[in-house]
DNA sequence: TATTGGGGTAGAG
DNA sequence: CTCTACCCCAATA
């Protein structure tokens, strides 16, 4: 859309680009000019441009606007090597991260992937059920359902997602050929 | 305005 | 990676 804008960097550069960028993190003084160095043929400003483009892409993945991230980076910008550890890492920016809260659909998908993958596997819960969440938000989560359910029964509580608990969900129906069908692949680090 | 919900984060294991 | 404790701040009572 707008790419055509930014001159063409080719995968090389943007390896380069990357590679300087966990070199040279927030804190580094003349960090854009030593990013430069890293990138043949790039300049200072080119380098610092196209920091801008990466910074809006990932505000736009982290408010959830496009659905592929990695692909998304990877044809946009020619990205590669490192998916979306970059900007996981403290070598990004650090602006306080907002935080996407979860739908209800969300939430429902971690209750069912709870049963079938028990209270810890939040890798497969992720990578399973709810595909949209990390395994840290998915523990992260998890850790507030859990905290909710032990503090039953208290005080002056206002609604909350977690309320929502397994016991809620439909009982998918058993013979009557519907659906929930979980593809499961047992995923080892 | 004091408290809580619910997101991310740090650090240990 | 997972666990636990903690931080932060918006929404709410």
């Amino acid at each position: 859309m707008q790419k055509s804008k930014i001159s063409e960097w080719t995968k090389e550069q943007n390896k380069w680009f990357e590679s300087a960028l966990a070199i040279f993190d927030t804190e580094t003084p003349d960090r854009w000019s030593n990013v430069a160095a890293f990138v043949p043929g790039k300049s200072e400003y080119e380098v610092r441009e196209q920091y801008e483009e990466l910074k809006a892409d990932i505000n736009n993945i982290e408010s959830g606007l496009i659905e592929d991230p990695e692909s998304y980076l990877v044809q946009n910008r020619g990205f590669n090597s490192f998916g979306n550890r970059l900007f996981r890492s403290r070598s990004f920016d650090h602006e306080r991260r907002k935080g996407v809260p979860w739908t209800e659909e969300e939430h429902r998908r971690f209750l069912m992937g709870l049963q079938v993958h028990g209270k810890g596997d939040w890798r497969n819960i992720s990578r399973n059920f709810v595909m949209t969440k990390t395994p840290t938000q998915v523990a992260s989560h998890a850790q507030k359902y859990y905290a909710r359910q032990h503090s039953e029964g208290k005080e002056k509580r206002r609604p909350s997602i977690h309320d929502i608990t397994t016991i809620h969900l439909l009982p998918r129906a058993t013979n009557s050929g519907l659906s929930f069908q979980p593809t499961r692949y047992q995923v080892q680090g």
